[in-house]
DNA sequence: CTGAAGTTTCAGTAATTTCTGAAAGTTAAG
DNA sequence: CTTAACTTTCAGAAATTACTGAAACTTCAG
């Protein structure tokens, strides 16, 4: 079953912006056509309507799946796994976030805080170790929205 | 002249993060040497200190230039051009977040509020109509909160 | 246990992105 | 105008990332 061309728009369009999302392109694809289909969809159908292979489509879901994107479900009497949206659109956007604070922010926090630890042993400049500070304390102010 | 060990560990650090904050690797490490330099620094300078080519300080220099995160300086009697960090770290942070939310949110924005000017035209099921509204409302929300 | 229906893994390949270095371009002193 | 000092560009090479498809694995009905 071929998409729609409305909605061919939208998935190659969250395809090209995968990639800034932090996901790739494929993985921004599936996660479209998950969101804007209402019944849960197997992984032939997204192999299917995307043309790319089974195992392309079982990577991108485990990875949408380590996002906390996605969930399975499972009818009685069908092996398959179907696939749909964890929720609201409003809390997909919030599991994103969560996630890229994860990846974005918090390695650079620990490292910042650690090198703030050091104090007066550091060989850094008055400079940088000015920097480091606003930073982290940028840094944490984000964090603290997020909350 | 080599970097101090520490400061090594600040730029590989944002060289990682690089990729994950839009830029890539050369350009995230590019960023941390002039953010942490007080003192401006010059092509040649930065080439020799990450060990990478001139030409690759060039195209780094104008991706950072593009996200208007550095400036350029000239000596008077002196040919060369010195960057250094365009503005204190808060906003060099408004700056990379103005940056990416043009990047990110702006063109999905536009291409969702097309989708819903159709309106009843669209073939698209009432489901996937209403998650065009949600993330579009979604995004707006992001938007007023930049400003 | 066996086989059918499904999923996952992963080695190799394809596609994309980044980097180099040489050539072309720019600027300004003489 | 010429030359030296510097910057930018860009074609090809290198590195990285993503994809395929076949094999291995899992699950369950019979």
């Amino acid at each position: 079953m071929p998409l729609s061309s409305e909605l061919q728009n939208l998935v190659v369009h969250f395809g090209e912006m995968g990639s800034r999302w932090g996901f790739n392109r494929t993985v921004g694809q599936v996660l479209a056509l998950i969101v804007f289909n209402e019944s849960p969809l197997c992984a032939d159908d997204i192999a299917d309507a995307l043309k790319i292979s089974r195992g392309n489509v079982s990577m991108s879901i485990k990875e949408l799946a380590s996002w906390q994107l996605i969930r399975t479900h499972r009818e009685m009497g069908d092996r398959k796994d179907y696939y749909l949206a964890n929720g609201t659109i409003w809390q997909l956007g919030q599991q994103v976030l969560a996630e890229r604070k994860k990846r974005e922010v918090d390695p650079t926090m620990s490292l910042l805080r650690n090198q703030m630890m050091d104090g007066g042993e550091s060989e850094l400049s008055e400079h940088a170790q000015q920097q480091i500070k606003e930073i982290h304390d940028l840094l944490e102010l984000f964090t603290h929205w997020f909350d």
